[in-house]
DNA sequence: ATGGCAATGTTTCATTGA
């Protein structure tokens, strides 16, 4: 089984090669952020004709999560946002995808230490700490995956002395990462060696990308059920070459089948 | 070989992203 999380900076713009990607790869679930679009006009029907089957909270201009589903997996308790918290922003999306319960989020970028996005985000944090703690409890079996705005250490960061301290390394967005872990979840990335320098995205500006100046914040966690069934984690750098690539390439983890029941 | 910001909307610039 494949998850994968990718923030695609605008399912519109993107749609030829998300669908390229799609077929490419054949994950059983992709956790989209940023569709930027609202849901009367998802391309649910182009997904549905490539083969996945869409569930979608989605705002006009700005952030929007969605769930893509391989045809023929059984999707129930498909909820959007957190319980007990109420945002305007779509963010979360959640649903049981084959038994697996999957979590999709967007977590808010911050813009800068100290600003009111930035106090915005870690009380945001703190509520996803808390719904994860009884999706935890209610699904021993737990992905969450999407764009965490977060590079939860200094080899997650191309050139660590020149972000210290700055937004997507500070250390209490780095605190609220380690809380989300804490309610029974690792990163699945950390569970393999890994090479060095491996991020999630780049920014489009000075030559980023080529010279590989990016950061790793785009994550999938597990519950240990699933991180015990973990086989890969990647990131897959290549869907950031080429013409109009999003800013952030695609993460996956690919579970092994579970053991049978004795 | 990758590419020198991009996407959106109240569009001809401002806002946001990370």
């Amino acid at each position: 089984m494949l998850i994968a999380a990718w923030n695609v900076n605008s399912i519109t713009v993107r749609l030829p090669r998300l669908i390229a990607w799609l077929d490419a790869v054949r994950p059983d679930v992709l956790c989209l952020q940023e569709t930027k679009i609202d849901d009367a006009r998802f391309p649910a029907l182009d997904l549905a004709a490539a083969g996945y089957a869409a569930h979608y909270a989605g705002q006009k201009t700005y952030n929007g999560v969605a769930l893509l589903v391989r045809e023929g997996l059984a999707v129930t308790d498909v909820y959007v946002g957190m319980p007990g918290y109420a945002d305007e922003q779509k963010r979360v999306i959640a649903a049981t995808v084959a038994g697996i319960r999957v979590v999709g989020v967007y977590v808010p970028n911050g813009q800068a230490v100290g600003s009111d996005k930035y106090a915005y985000k870690l009380e945001w944090l703190a509520a996803l700490a808390g719904m994860l703690r009884d999706e935890r409890a209610r699904h021993p079996q737990l992905a969450v995956g999407g764009d965490f705005n977060i590079a939860p250490d200094d080899r997650d960061v191309h050139d660590p002395a020149a972000w210290a301290g700055q937004v997507l390394v500070s250390d209490p967005e780095r605190a609220a990462f380690r809380a989300l872990l804490a309610t029974g979840l690792v990163d699945s990335f950390r569970l393999f060696d890994q090479p060095p320098a491996t991020y999630s995205w780049w920014d489009y500006r000075m030559l980023a990308f080529p010279k590989n100046r990016g950061l790793r914040i785009d994550h999938i966690l597990l519950s240990p059920p699933l991180a015990q069934r973990c086989v890969a984690s990647r990131i897959d750098r290549n869907a950031r070459k080429g013409s109009k690539p999003s800013d952030h390439a695609p993460v996956f983890v690919e579970l092994r089948e579970a053991a049978p029941e004795s």
